[in-house]
DNA sequence: AGAGCGATGGCCT
DNA sequence: GGCCATCGCTCTA
């Protein structure tokens, strides 16, 4: 199999209700064509942030950090949290923040380039979290706003998972009762513990 | 498993 | 100028 040849998921697909888009992106894959080579992963663990919840960068409002989220569906908001790049997908139709951080992958193409961007040699350390599956896919700042349903870095179909997991979000003050983390049961192996 | 800590940029006062 | 964050690493046990 070829994933170069999966279709990447469209517009649509964003503007379903933010927590189903985020049950339903895992399983898919991230793929990037990088300078360095193709990178993909199984997406396997991701958060939903949605409208009314404090822990969202956009329910302040839009400021120049966060005006991806208020942007159209399918496109990518990367920001720098502690010197880390963290990527979500952009739900909701133009002007609603709402979007989809992916906190993990189960590594697929170009471990290599992984490795030696992570400098790490167990592949259950190159996306084992937000931080972490940026540098893997050799993705940062630059990359924000980016198209996701076509271009360099794609979301694509792939597959569907049905024994997914609901908890808590991680690593949030405001609202950390709310269960808008999912991962995959049989992945579990490849999400970030903390 | 759990605590401590480095580190950068955005945003508000 | 100061606070704080969708984090990762290392050290201890």
């Amino acid at each position: 199999m070829n994933v170069l040849n999966f279709p990447a998921i469209q517009s649509d697909f964003y503007l379903q209700d933010t927590v189903t888009v985020a049950k339903r992106l895992i399983g898919q894959v991230l793929l990037h064509e990088s300078p360095y080579g193709v990178i993909a992963g199984r997406i396997v663990e991701t958060e939903a942030y949605v409208t009314g919840d404090p822990a969202n960068h956009a329910s302040r409002g839009m400021t120049r950090r966060n005006s991806a989220m208020f942007g159209p569906p399918g496109r990518a908001y990367v920001y720098m949290i502690h010197t880390r790049w963290c990527l979500n997908a952009v739900t909701q139709p133009e002007g609603v923040g709402e979007a989809v951080l992916i906190r993990a992958l189960e590594p697929i193409l170009g471990l290599d380039i992984m490795a030696e961007l992570r400098k790490k040699t167990n592949p259950r350390d190159f996306c084992s979290g937000p931080g972490k599956l940026t540098q893997a896919m050799a993705i940062s700042g630059e990359h924000n706003h980016a198209d996701l349903t076509s271009g360099t870095i794609r979301i694509l179909e792939f597959e569907e998972v049905d024994n997914i997991i609901q908890t808590t979000r991680v690593g949030i003050k405001h609202a950390a009762d709310r269960p808008l983390r999912f991962y995959s049961r049989e992945d579990a192996k490849w999400v970030s513990k903390r």
